[in-house]
DNA sequence: TGGGTTTTATACTGATCCGAACATAACGCC
DNA sequence: GGCGTTATGTTCGGATCAGTATAAAACCCA
């Protein structure tokens, strides 16, 4: 019983992710944002409450929608390489994605800045470290299940693989194509039996 | 026969570079680097030009300074191998050094932002782009020299290291320790065979 | 000790930042 | 159709942004 919003919420979220994701957090303004959008600020206050807020959202989204292939590739695949594989290959793809924003939100979007943002920052931060995490426990699961030698070392590698996922978006931005984004995961997975073999060092 | 100034401006450049550094170019703002300087503004703009000029001094500073290790590993080392070695192990060491922002300036201080400072990411990313450019150099050399058989490919090489030198930048901002990253460095080391020797693919 | 030059210091510019106040307009229910 | 509720549009607020105008102060040389 009261005047029903006139634009789409989920379509403004959207919105605003691929903002936050081309410009960052803090090179995205709020008029940027309603811009964007096409509605005011109150209503945009009303609907997202802060502009961290939306971000948080957003990446949220970010992980559901873009990030998700390489998410479920960790989960899903069968064995810990193709996990590995699964994850660095669908990163590739989407951060040389034409009509996307170069690179991963992710990784890119909040890593530096204002002492005002830190905590933002933060926020994302553990979004790395979390998916570093699930990287990590797929690997020991794959000891479990006897895929990977006992003697691998699922902290170690996570980090490795994690770290050059983590260059990819740094080598899109820098105007790498898929092609090149490809070949550098063609690297990383050439290097998989000397790191997965009885003692990485 | 005038005025002389007050201050040193190559210790100021230094403190920029810090700022720089731990904060980014957009999230520094000229109130931190007049404030760290212990200047002010008109004395601030006679001396650097603008706040664009001063970062592109800094960067340069820094290349010269911290970065300096793993450039000069890339044009000194006597092997292919011990060139890339040499780069990701300084880099990991300056990454991770107390008392210094985490991370390296060359790589996470300009990285995304507002449409206003795009030259400035550009200018960054050509910054990259050479020291990328360097390592393939140094790596066709090697070829040259029968260090490395000829089959290797340089391009490809030079962009799957230079993704791992960045993502222990993003690593060393997430907390890794000096030890994180040159475990991470040992595994991008322990590729090296299967990378270099006959067809990498 | 005075003249010329450069650096200081204070204050200000217009623009933009994120967020909020205000009154008006559109809806469902009674 | 009036009422309560929510969204909308316009406008404002204090803070901060990078950069500058104006004037006083400090130096070297004569």
């Amino acid at each position: 019983m009261a005047r029903p919003r006139k634009f789409d919420r989920a379509e403004m979220l959207r919105r605003a992710m691929e903002l936050f994701w081309r410009y960052g957090y803090e090179g995205t303004t709020l008029n940027d944002l309603t811009d964007a959008m096409g509605i005011n600020r109150p209503s945009f206050y009303a609907a997202f409450g802060s502009k961290r807020m939306l971000f948080e959202e957003a990446v949220a989204l970010y992980d559901s929608t873009a990030g998700a292939p390489a998410s479920r590739a960790v989960i899903e695949a069968p064995t810990a390489r193709a996990a590995v594989e699964g994850m660095l290959r669908a990163n590739a793809s989407a951060c040389a994605e034409v009509g996307n924003p170069p690179g991963c939100m992710i990784v890119l979007s909040a890593t530096i800045g204002s002492p005002d943002s830190e905590e933002v920052r933060r926020h994302l931060s553990e979004w790395r470290v979390r998916g570093q995490h699930q990287l990590r426990d797929r690997l020991r699961r794959a000891i479990a299940d006897g895929d990977l030698p006992s003697g691998a070392d699922p902290d170690g590698l996570a980090a490795f693989y994690t770290a050059v996922l983590e260059g990819l978006s740094i080598q899109a931005r820098d105007g790498a194509s898929a092609a090149v984004l490809h070949g550098i995961v063609d690297r990383a997975m050439a290097a998989w039996d000397a790191l997965t073999t009885p003692a990485p060092r």
